[in-house]
DNA sequence: GTCTATAAAAGGATAGAC
DNA sequence: GTCTATCCTTTTATAGAC
């Protein structure tokens, strides 16, 4: 990707996306944003009325990169649809350890980092984590000849949501790879356990 | 409790535990807490360093009060040791639902929102993160005959945490206390899932 | 231990020329 | 669309009297 002749927008954009992933939103200021991304306070704010349209812009940067930035990524070379949602929940463990398990989910830090956030900021939070869960849902929902009739794929795609996110959480804070593994192998478990059979090797 | 005399040191802790709960960290200022705790500046300064000093003295209180604050009211008027897991995570939906879905688990909040913490505060979200999961998995642990001999007890307690911080993060964003029955329910399925016979009734 | 006043810095945002 | 300079507010922290 040619990094040098990107429009001032997207630049600013990109810019804010890893920041906010690095130090959160909070602790990212306009200058931070300035400085990586080579623009200067008045091209920003000639794009943006302020620091939170910046964040509006990331998020949906987020959301609709979540196929070709997250889940193509993640899914290349895995063809099995249960094994997809295992394929992405270790791309969430290589952010962890090749950030010694410092980073892990954007959103998933933004939505906890923002107490009272406005209307567009949490809707496009909530619009995110429902993408994940929808895609996840898919994968499940193609194996459902796999699963007694009355699982509900829905709340089984949440709950590995809620294994990722509070396997980051505890890996994070314990600086330790160790919780995120004993996460995803209490939810293979649990799908193993609900599977009807085996599947094809 | 009486809130008009406690000492001053006391009173800051008291006030910016709540703060941080509300507005998280980087946005409760020192203002804020000295407005709240009815307490000056130079006060403040006389018994800490700085505010990082005050996050410190706040999630030690969190670590020394789980067992009076948090477990002892959650678990009174419930024996039953698995039940109890069950209580637990009932009172965060109880501060869920009070909150209108907005404030959760205070902790989890703080160890997403600070991103790269100093050592002692590090160490003391991991210490509350610890305490917490020794609990949950003594109550599993009193209850070690209805589970298979090689069910990993600490790995079924560090799902309830996940459980609970995922289940809290998706009720915030969503606004809707679904996602977090949601994910107790599916807690609850894979516990009854995993149990040797039904519990005594 | 507590008070008021204030220093010192950082951060968001704007102005106006080009 | 971009540039520099700068305003204004907020915020952390300190000084020094009491």
């Amino acid at each position: 990707m040619v990094c040098v002749n990107k429009d001032t927008r997207t630049r600013i954009v990109e810019a804010a996306m890893e920041l906010f992933w690095l130090k959160g939103y909070g602790s990212t200021s306009i200058a931070d944003i300035l400085s990586r991304s080579q623009v200067n306070s008045g091209s920003l704010y000639y794009f943006f009325p302020g620091k939170q349209d910046v964040l509006v812009a990331v998020l949906e940067a987020y959301r609709d990169g979540i196929g070709p930035m997250l889940l193509e990524p993640a899914w290349s070379g895995v063809d099995d649809p249960v094994e997809r949602v295992f394929a992405l929940l270790a791309s969430y463990r290589r952010a962890l350890v090749e950030t010694d398990c410092t980073y892990g989910c954007p959103i998933g830090s933004l939505a906890l980092e923002l107490h009272e956030p406005d209307p567009p900021v949490r809707e496009l939070m909530a619009a995110n984590f429902r993408a994940w869960v929808d895609a996840v849902e898919g994968c499940f929902a193609q194996a459902r000849d796999r699963f007694p009739e009355e699982t509900d794929l829905r709340a089984l795609a949440e709950l590995a949501l809620n294994v990722m996110e509070g396997g980051v959480m505890q890996s994070r804070t314990f600086r330790d790879i160790g919780p995120f593994d004993r996460a995803v192998a209490q939810l293979r478990a649990h799908v193993d356990a609900i599977s009807l059979r085996e599947r094809a090797a």
